[in-house]
DNA sequence: GCGACAG
DNA sequence: ATCTTGTCGC
């Protein structure tokens, strides 16, 4: 691992994402996390109907890692484990929502960027702290407050259930479309419900193991 | 140089 | 993320 290597491919890779709605209806939302025990990742993928909140399905799928944790190269560490957990669903699904940040990122490539370049999927990225930029103003029940980065605006910073969540658009999704089906997937957690089943699904499945 | 720093 | 008991509150 070279972090000045991550930091070219995040920049390529950038300049493929889409920031605008390529989808007519967003029906399933695939929510992906993972869990650690040492080198092990346990990531887990949840299916659910956007419009019931139903599960769809959920699969789960360990890969060792050798990557460590290092803002701003979130990626490096969790994508293997996470594709092939994504990979081993049967359902169909429209759109990711990941545990990180979209475009709020300094290299414009977050997690959810960066997966969404590389399975070519519409992308939303949700992070529960801010990894870059300033927030401006503060998020209200009714209001999300602008998330600013190089002077333009990357994501929103909003009050869910009595938490703030940070939401950027990954790839394929305007802001205003990552901001709804964030919403629409939103029920008695601060985190949508998709990502919330697969931060459970992902502890169950390292505990299991 | 110092502080900040997704999970 | 993970290490961890009790504890405050609905």
């Amino acid at each position: 691992m070279n972090l000045t290597r991550f930091a070219e491919i995040q920049k390529k890779l950038s300049r493929r994402i889409r920031l605008e709605d390529v989808l007519e209806k967003v029906e399933r939302v695939a929510g992906v996390d993972a869990a650690y025990s040492e080198d092990a990742c346990f990531a887990a993928a949840v299916v659910v109907e956007l419009a019931t909140l139903r599960t769809v399905e959920e699969k789960t799928a360990m890969q060792t890692v050798h990557v460590p944790y290092i803002p701003g190269f979130f990626a490096f560490r969790e994508m293997g484990a996470v594709i092939k957990a994504l990979r081993r669903l049967r359902s169909s699904y429209d759109l990711l929502i990941v545990e990180g940040h979209g475009i709020a990122h300094p290299s414009g490539c977050g997690f959810a960027s960066h997966l969404g370049v590389l399975l070519r999927k519409p992308s939303i990225g949700v992070a529960k702290r801010l990894l870059c930029g300033s927030v401006r103003g503060i998020p209200s029940p009714e209001k999300p407050a602008e998330i600013v980065l190089n002077n333009s605006v990357v994501g929103y910073a909003v009050e869910s259930n009595r938490k703030v969540i940070y939401v950027s658009p990954g790839n394929m999704v305007s802001l205003a479309t990552a901001l709804e089906v964030v919403k629409k997937a939103t029920h008695r957690h601060a985190l949508p419900e998709p990502l919330h089943r697969a931060h459970l699904l992902a502890a169950r499945s390292k505990r299991g193991y």
